[in-house]
RNA sequence: GGGAGCAUAGCUCAGUUGGUUUAGAGCACCUGCCUUACAAGCAGGGGGUCGUAGGUUCGAAUCCUUCUGCUCCCA
């Protein structure tokens, strides 16, 4: 706490202030909920994170309004309760271990399961937790008491009795089946986990021999494939049945070089006729549409990779255990010593990589286990389409419905670790099935699948399960508000709704704001390779945590890009400052003047009933904008209330008062100030927490445990929009800044103060006195019948003429040029309403009061401009 | 190939159901100020025929269509 007005910094200094709120937040657990059924609850989930991950800008955008809202929410008298958590990442954790063990020669197989498992925690529990500290950093307001872990004890369980009901209900079987398969991790991934990049690659026209009867070459047929490799698993060679150039050949064989096996030719409608040749070899094994064509004509289905795609016994000597590209590259040499490589295009097509394990995958058949989603989907789509589940912004419904649509069957099981392990027992003998949460009873007998759930098919009960007992369920499900990347809709955002549907039996949440995505400032995507995503917490070390959080949603509009650059925080860290120096502006003021707050509603000008109208407004335009989820618009709202109206103004319209003699009006205009002051912290507090706390208890001494967090929010009451005093202060504001405007204009320094003469009907002395200090005026004449003095530069404002004497420093080009402009700017604008007005059409058909505002708009340009052209005539006369 | 989004000032974006908008803000730029809260500041200023071509309308940045360019998702 600061003694002296003299020892508040003149800069507001984040770095020590916001480590301090936040452990006294902890300590005096704000952020803490219970179930209490005399207050609605506002509950938000984080997604969680990847446990050993590092918080990054994304994080930063998305967390920042998730805190805002349960911020708000929480200030408005909801009981907000913020579910914070992590998941296991199984792939991504696995890869990391498993390399920090090949580094000390150590193989997962070697250690067995149980041991690798223990590296495994080893690893979380020492890299777990730093983004835990980190979104602290942030200021985020979740209650840490319900952290949670889609591994821990609790929820560990809830995933595996969900894999059973599934299986007992149908849904979940087993087969074997062509899946992506990552050869980096060796196990099967889902299909949104394949990334499809453009590759520049090569189309290979490769020679196949045709046979008749015997070994006899009757002619050649060349097939194109950017797959070479697989030739030494084809089943076949297919051309269009309709293809004329092919009809001779159906049914015929071919002799497969290399392998030195006979293939039949054979007829089917998937073949392109305008692709390559027209000629396709066909390689069930490998590719999902040769496999299906494999099934259509019963072709034999020869696998010739091992499951780190490498090739294996199937191929022929000299070709086996060769990494792909490798076999590859000895294919086309192979073909290229037997004359049979026609040619090599260049050729770009998409290749469907791993996400995680970033190489190309490998449609690999195997027996997985998958999940039955039609049934699932329905009702997930039902929710969407009868709005009980709104998406921010709306367009993302698009996606989602053409998804759930066309949904494809899950594969859930992955060929890993590290994960929530398959509760499937396969009897030693019989190879019976039991699936139960429990193991089978005579254990010795049966031996448990090998394989661990998708990450997803853990984190999709997120919304239910963070919750342990029915009645926290039944108090905070469903969820109000998720708040997610577009980019894992339908990893977790749809199959969270297909769980919560599923097994809640209602929606997990009722709204989803999907958040934008952080680019750098050239636009390109935040990565890591490229180097060109900052540290969040080195960007909080410079600016503060609420420059960032600021500067975020201050640059965030929904659903668009958002271009990034460290050096943008300044827009957050100067709107801290500006709001600090506020603070020690009434600080100051405080010293000497008494706060009295039965003087609070006591001597009110127009300028305090417009400041507090506008005020009421913002607080009105805020709860619309978030309401609406448009946090940008709300960012702006606060930033120009603050910065524009309150200190750009109104701070600057109580200094008369506050520097003047009569002590109670000092005190009641302090006071108002104070309070005003206060209500504006509140409605910034959830933007910028910790400089609001700050400020809060600068201001006063606050008991122990008080904090503006908890605070009302200010209610919006339309009794106090005051539209006359609004009118008022615009009519002040112009009228200051045409006076502002010539002195810019004549470069008149503010030292100097002028005399002016207003010709206008009614100028009271209050207004006189604003229009004195703001804009350094020494005497004002005003009159309705006033003549312009000689010498003097003038402007034309609605309701008055403003004329400055200035004999000896006008500069009569200058004025004559400022004058100009103005005749030529209403000239343009009545010329556009004189012509709206002559049109017969315009005065007819459209509706009385837009005409009759055209017609107030002519008669005031009318009279602006006669008086101006008078003016222009004076300054040669 | 299917779908979605975007195109407004040098840059990044506002602009609610078409009408006091020949279009606003922040940053950048120019001019003047260390005015007793703030130079991380104050005051003033310049800058855009709203991507293209049509259409609807009394009236279009706003609604419809065409084209162009960019981004993303799905196959």
């Amino acid at each position: 706490m600061y003694k002296n007005f003299e020892d508040i910094p003149k800069a507001y200094n984040p770095v020590e202030t916001e480590d301090k709120w936040y452990r006294y937040w902890e300590e005096k657990k704000i952020f803490h909920s219970e179930v209490d059924e005399s207050k609605p609850p506002y509950t938000i989930v984080i997604p969680p994170p990847n446990v050993t991950g590092m918080l990054h800008l994304g994080h930063i955008l998305n967390n920042t309004l998730q805190d805002i809202y349960i911020r708000y929410k929480r200030m408005k008298g909801f009981n907000t309760c913020w579910v914070p958590g992590t998941d296991h990442a199984s792939i991504a954790t696995e890869t990391k271990v498993v390399n920090l063990l090949k580094e000390q020669g150590i193989n997962k197989y070697d250690i067995g399961r149980k041991e690798f498992l223990k590296h495994c925690w080893d690893w979380t529990e020492k890299y777990g937790g730093i983004i835990y500290k980190q979104l602290r950093k942030l200021g985020v307001s979740c209650d840490w008491d319900r952290q949670r872990f889609t591994m821990d004890d609790q929820y560990y369980p809830k995933v595996i009795e969900a894999f059973v009901d599934l299986y007992k209900k149908g849904f979940i079987y087993r087969g074997y089946r062509m899946v992506n398969w990552c050869p980096a991790s060796k196990s099967a991934i889902s299909d949104e986990e394949v990334i499809y990049k453009t590759i520049n690659g090569k189309l290979w026209h490769l020679k196949y021999p045709v046979i008749d009867g015997g070994d006899h070459i009757i002619s050649h047929v060349i097939v194109a494939t950017t797959r070479p490799e697989t030739m030494l698993g084809d089943s076949a060679v297919a051309v269009n049945p309709n293809d004329e150039r092919y009809k001779n050949i159906i049914g015929k064989k071919i002799l497969l070089p290399i392998c030195e096996r006979e293939i039949p030719i054979i007829a089917d409608e998937y073949v392109d006729m305008e692709f390559g040749t027209g000629v396709v070899k066909v390689t069930p094994a490998h590719d999902i549409n040769d496999f299906e064509m494999g099934e259509r004509h019963k072709l034999e289905v020869r696998n010739i990779f091992n499951d780190d795609a490498t090739t294996n016994g199937n191929v022929p000597h000299g070709f086996q255990n060769l990494d792909r590209y490798v076999a590859r590259k000895k294919v086309i040499a192979r073909f290229e010593e037997l004359g049979l490589l026609d040619k090599v295009e260049e050729y770009t097509n998409k290749v469907g990589y791993s996400q995680r394990g970033d190489v190309p995958i490998e449609p690999y058949l195997s027996e997985q286990w998958f999940m039955k989603m039609d049934e699932l989907a329905k009702p997930a789509l039902e929710v969407i389409q009868n709005n009980q589940i709104n998406f921010h912004p709306a367009h993302w419904t698009k996606t989602y419905e053409h998804w759930m649509t066309n949904i494809r069957d899950w594969c859930i099981s992955r060929q890993l670790w590290w994960g929530h392990r398959i509760p499937v027992w396969y009897h030693k003998e019989t190879n019976e099935i039991y699936c139960d949460v429990n193991p089978p009873e005579d254990i010795e007998n049966w031996k448990q699948d090998e394989d661990v759930l998708d990450t997803w098919a853990s984190s999709w009960l997120w919304a239910q399960d963070v919750f342990e007992t029915k009645e926290e369920q039944n108090y905070y499900y469903p969820t109000d508000l998720l708040v997610t990347a577009p980019d894992i809709i339908f990893f977790w955002v749809a199959r969270m709704i297909m769980a919560g549907m599923q097994f809640m039996n209602d929606i997990p949440f009722k709204d989803v704001y999907f958040t934008s995505i952080l680019r750098d400032d050239l636009g390109r995507k935040m990565s890591k390779s490229l180097g060109n995503s900052p540290d969040p917490i080195d960007v909080i070390k410079e600016y503060g945590a609420d420059a960032l959080r600021f500067t975020v949603t201050y640059i965030a509009p929904l659903g668009q890009d958002v271009l990034f650059s460290t050096d943008k925080c300044e827009i957050g860290r100067n709107f801290a400052n500006k709001i600090w120096n506020a603070a020690r502006f009434l600080m100051m003021n405080a010293q000497n003047i008494p706060v009295n707050q039965d003087l609070k509603d006591k001597h009110i000008d127009f300028t305090d009933k417009w400041i507090i109208s506008r005020f009421q407004s913002t607080v009105n335009q805020i709860d619309n904008a978030l309401d609406n989820f448009e946090v940008n618009n709300a960012t702006k709202m606060i930033y120009a209330y603050v910065w524009n109206d309150f200190c750009d103004w109104y701070i600057e319209l109580i200094k008369n008062r506050l520097y003047s003699e009569d002590e109670e009006i000092k005190s009641a205009v302090l006071t108002r100030a104070l309070a005003l002051f206060e209500d504006m912290l509140k409605i910034v507090h959830p933007f910028m927490p910790f400089v609001t706390e700050e400020i809060w208890h600068l201001l006063e001494n606050r008991n122990v445990g008080e904090s503006i967090s908890t605070t009302g929010y200010p209610k919006y009451d339309e009794t106090l929009i005051d539209k006359k005093s609004e009118t008022g202060i615009e009519f002040l504001q112009n009228l200051i800044t045409a006076i502002r405007n010539i002195r810019g204009e004549m470069n008149i320094p503010p030292s100097r103060k002028l005399d002016i003469h207003i010709k206008t009907e009614d100028l009271t002395d209050a207004q006189k006195i604003y229009i004195k200090s703001l804009a350094k005026v020494n005497e004002i004449t005003a009159a309705p019948d006033l003549n312009k003095p000689k010498f003097s530069a003038s402007a034309v404002a609605k309701g008055c003429d403003i004329f400055i004497p200035l004999e000896g420093i006008i500069d009569l080009d200058v004025e004559k040029k400022r004058i100009e402009k103005e005749i030529n700017r209403i000239e343009g604008l009545l010329t556009g309403v004189t012509k709206k007005l002559s049109n017969e059409n315009f005065v007819n058909k459209a509706p009385q009061d837009v005409v009759e505002k055209e017609k107030m708009k002519k008669s005031d340009w009318e009279s602006s401009l006669e008086k101006l052209r008078t003016i222009f005539q004076d300054l040669d006369a």
